[in-house]
DNA sequence: CGTCAATTCTACGTTTTTCGTAGAGATTTA
DNA sequence: TAAATCTCTACGAAAAACGTAGAATTGACG
């Protein structure tokens, strides 16, 4: 049977989205984040779950070790969840057009 | 002399950024998302302060009333912050044409 | 299939955090 | 200044997350 997905959150789903993606099981992923390794599968298991939450400060390490920014892990929108990724992996020259972009487009709203 | 920022976190400092621009005051907004007017005032409060932190559920409701995309309340960076408020603002094709830019500027990496 | 190893999940008691209350403090307006 | 509006906070009660220990699931290989 599968999963009741009764509990899980948006923040849960992302987090295993983009865990998965980087190739790394819940233990090793709540260690390099300063888990003890004791519990640490435990907790990162209840997270994606959505079973709890965690606080700020260890959702910004999670998103600091996967390589993506904090607000990804909120995006209902695969689009713009997309979009905060490649925002995240630009340099400083692409970051500015794609802001320059978004301002063009706002004039003409 | 100025209030002791020491508890403060991201998302108290956007979402007290976000509420001011919306020109609402805490009480009114807590109960918009649904607080009892009794302690409505504190919570937000304490929210804004970082003292406490709100279950994703209130910051979704929050990220709702003020129109802003939940994501907003975690950027760091001004100008991502931007992009997704922007983002938000957009018709369904401006944000496709949005993805599609950064759909662009991704194959030149 | 069956077994072993790796990974993920969860019940339970404890610890930590948030909540609601009540009122104080601060700011603005008349 | 006084009154009204808005914001903040100490305290005990309630709710949520934590660590532990082990069970359940999944996957690779014989």
């Amino acid at each position: 049977m599968a999963k009741a997905a009764s509990k899980s959150t948006l923040f849960g789903r992302r987090l295993r989205e983009a865990r998965l993606q980087f190739g790394m099981p819940q233990d090793k992923l709540g260690v390099m984040i300063g888990l003890d390794e004791s519990c640490s599968s435990a907790r990162m298991s209840r997270y994606e779950n959505g079973i709890h939450e965690p606080p700020f400060k260890t959702i910004e390490k999670i998103a600091l070790a996967l390589k993506l920014p904090t607000a990804y892990f909120f995006c209902e929108d695969d689009r713009l969840a997309n979009i905060i990724s490649s925002y995240q992996a630009s340099d400083e020259h692409q970051k500015q057009s794609i802001a320059d972009y978004i301002s063009q487009l706002k004039i003409m709203l």
